[in-house]
DNA sequence: ATGTTGAATCAACCACGATTGAAGTATGCA
DNA sequence: TGCATACTTCAATCGTGGTTGATTCAACAT
């Protein structure tokens, strides 16, 4: 890997982001699992790792990973409600995601 | 890697992409370096290999593979004009992009 | 206490993508 | 023709992320 610090080609873009950052967000949902959690939970709100589970046929331990990796990622948030963690989409995900594009089509609203 | 066809969790989202190929499209982008070279052909324009070679600190090689991934992803377009090969950004790559994010942040205009 | 279920964590394994060095192609110039 | 430049392709290495199986934890029930 290329030293990641030296990537901002030119000194120019003051105010975007690193690309590093916005890869890694951009990364997170560059996966076919973690990008069909995400539109689940966008389709249906707030939904419990088993009812991801039910719908996802995928290992509990392999769905926690990836559930992880959103969460770092600050796409979701959980919270525990009794026995049962409960995962939605963060609040601002969607505007993060598309402010991580290498470029904007055209201006939102 | 899970099977990916059974990914679509669901079968009601009818029009949705699959999964696969949106997530293929954001993993192209999914790196430093090859978001840096979309950002600065997005700002110059149309640019030839040594343009970018001459602002990326990379080796010539490994530049013509990570140009190579955004060809093959429909990213960018490149064109021979006589000792050099000249990049872009194709057409209607950015909303390519945008519309393969697992949710949008609201209607573009 | 013991067991059971929902979920996260750990230690491996392995495939794939990023990187490297060398060779190959194409264009232009002496 | 021969050499140099601009770029691509090939083969091989290396590192990392996704996958798996087993273990651990947390909440609840019996």
């Amino acid at each position: 890997m290329v030293d990641s610090t030296s990537l901002e080609l030119t000194s120019r873009d003051d105010a975007a982001p690193l690309a590093v950052e916005n890869t890694a967000l951009l990364a997170a949902v560059a996966d076919p699992l973690r990008y069909s959690v995400l539109r689940f939970l966008d389709r249906e709100g707030e939904q419990c790792v088993c009812d991801i589970q039910a719908v996802l046929p995928i290992a509990g331990n392999l769905l926690s990973y990836h559930l992880k990796t959103l969460r770092d990622a600050g796409l979701v948030t959980s919270e525990r409600r009794g026995r049962w963690v409960h995962y939605r989409v963060a609040d601002g995900a969607a505007a993060r995601l598309s402010a991580a594009l290498p470029f904007n089509t055209g201006s939102p609203s």
